[in-house]
DNA sequence: TTGTACGCGTTATCAG
DNA sequence: CTGATAACGCGTACAA
């Protein structure tokens, strides 16, 4: 592996001026060209381990997401890394599975590899952030919060909730249950949160019979839905938080030949791939690419250095209702 | 941030002795928990990137994939992590977007970051891997080949052409095209040829002229599709070998009203969160959670020093039919 | 067992 | 513009 010294004396010149080549600082033509040739020979890269070493940062981000098999937020991740590109950072992806130390271990190795910064879809509210925060390195929250006083980027979780029960009580369902997330995870919490008011204030149920728990994924959904189907009076429809468990409330459902207007259903977050038009289901949008977006427009501003305190924003207008 | 020499005049020890601790080497308990006393109330990490300049190796894998949106990619990728997790390392995830640009960029990066090795999804048969083999690391191909003698895992391709096309020749229908991705993919190329050879020996219209090339994902397959569908005369039946192709020819003929037994589709790869029965649906089962999992098996082989010649290894059993 | 001192490959400082 | 040199934070001979 070459070094700038190897360069350095194959060019007969210092390896300071090996660095300036590579850096773009001033260097006389002659030598420059001299150490490209060199450069080239050899086949040298500058070591960007040293170099992180000596600069204390690189040009790279890290994504840390709590599930990379859903799609929203393989979406989301692609705004980040499209905003990040184009800005010149390159992007890492680390894959929590929902598990707060694998979380600590990912945060831990983005700091100490001296990454630039870390956009953090949290996987859950007591998450550990003193290792980035100690650091003082730039971080963005993005879809949830993370219980610290820090850049975030979310959706108004709450609306997304209401607009979802709304439009099935409207399509005249009485009983329309809630498949939501686990507790402790705010985006989860506020659209449950959301599907409850709008329920009371519908009455002719009592809502918390129909409210189930369940983790973020397909199998979640389907047991959840399961569960529902198995009550004595069971609901006529459903909305389901996310857009994996409501994948599985489907296939409940279609497995139990309940379809179209039998029970309704009701997603909050796109269905990723629908091969089949799902005509007879509402879907409230989530804007996961922008979502990224924003948190990465966010994140680059405080690596140029932005000091102004914390800030949330909301991409409040951004849900949208599409009731195929 | 705290280093080593820190902790080191806090605890009364030399920085050569803090070293060890975190080392598991040989010191005294005395020492030893005087320094995880310092070494907490100062909040200290060994800092990775030192650390790496220093040995040379760091404990985590970059994967590299050309599309981080699509699930047969990322269940592969949560192969690779469950397995590198149990063997203590840590993976992060590069997306190239098809990119060769990019993936040269990322390779880079994992080189030059000192990770311990590479497991690649080339976005193409002319990737560039002197980086990596220049500095003579680790590195592992899998569902593709690189065009390079290394390691690498794939699944037998031909067959899993020839079963798609097969499967619908079976159920009686005649004219069966294929959408297939963008020659010099290999996996592609490959799957076309076996759809091609069984078409061919079925005989009674002619096979070419019902192929199509398209990018790996679903507005590839919908582009395909369409054009299939405007032909004078229309194929009956269609193989698309990969999933999200699979996706987009599947919307078209819903959309155009053409289900179940008037078109005949074939996919290879599972058709991702599918909410609806796909009854009719040939589906060839590609394992892509196990190319991850062997794939890192292989990788962290090498690692730990294997020298034998590069090998590959096909997944050839694990291919099924599934024509629910 | 412990400490000293050097080097991993760069970049920044400071003379010239 | 250019070169020598000191860090960056850590691991590891070597010596004690």
């Amino acid at each position: 592996m070459a070094t700038i010294y190897d360069v350095a004396s194959l060019a007969r010149v210092s390896p300071a001026t090996v660095s300036r080549v590579f850096n773009g600082m001033p260097v006389s033509e002659e030598k420059a060209s001299a150490v490209r040739a060199a450069a080239a020979t050899l086949n040298f890269t500058p070591n960007r381990t040293a170099r992180s070493l000596r600069k204390q940062n690189s040009e790279v981000i890290a994504l840390v997401i709590p599930d990379i098999e859903n799609p929203f937020f393989t979406s989301l991740a692609r705004g980040v890394e499209d905003r990040a590109q184009a800005e010149g950072y390159s992007v890492v992806l680390c894959n929590t599975d929902d598990d707060t130390s694998k979380e600590a271990t990912y945060l831990e190795i983005a700091i100490s590899e001296n990454m630039a910064g870390v956009i953090l879809a949290p996987a859950s509210d007591h998450s550990d952030l003193t290792s980035v925060l100690s650091r003082g390195r730039p971080i963005v929250a993005v879809d949830r919060s993370a219980g610290y006083d820090i850049d975030g980027v979310m959706v108004d979780n709450r609306p997304a909730g209401q607009a979802a029960a709304s439009a099935l009580f409207k399509a005249g369902y009485k009983r329309v249950a809630c498949i939501t997330g686990p507790q402790g995870i705010d985006t989860a919490d506020e659209r449950t949160m959301g599907w409850r008011q709008v329920a009371i204030r519908q009455g002719g149920y009592v809502p918390e019979l129909y409210l189930r728990n369940a983790n973020h994924r397909v199998d979640g959904g389907r047991a959840a839905m399961a569960d529902l189907l198995s009550m004595e009076v069971p609901p006529d429809a459903v909305v389901a938080t996310n857009n994996l468990m409501g994948v599985g409330a489907l296939q409940v459902l279609s497995e139990a030949g309940l379809t179209a207007p039998a029970v309704g259903v009701a997603v909050i977050g796109a269905l990723p791939f629908s091969a089949l038009d799902p005509a007879t289901i509402t879907i409230v949008e989530i804007p996961a690419r922008n979502l990224g977006i924003t948190a990465a427009k966010m994140l680059i501003e405080r690596i140029n250095g932005d000091t102004q305190p914390p800030r949330t924003i909301v991409l409040r207008n951004e849900i949208s209702v599409a009731s195929a």
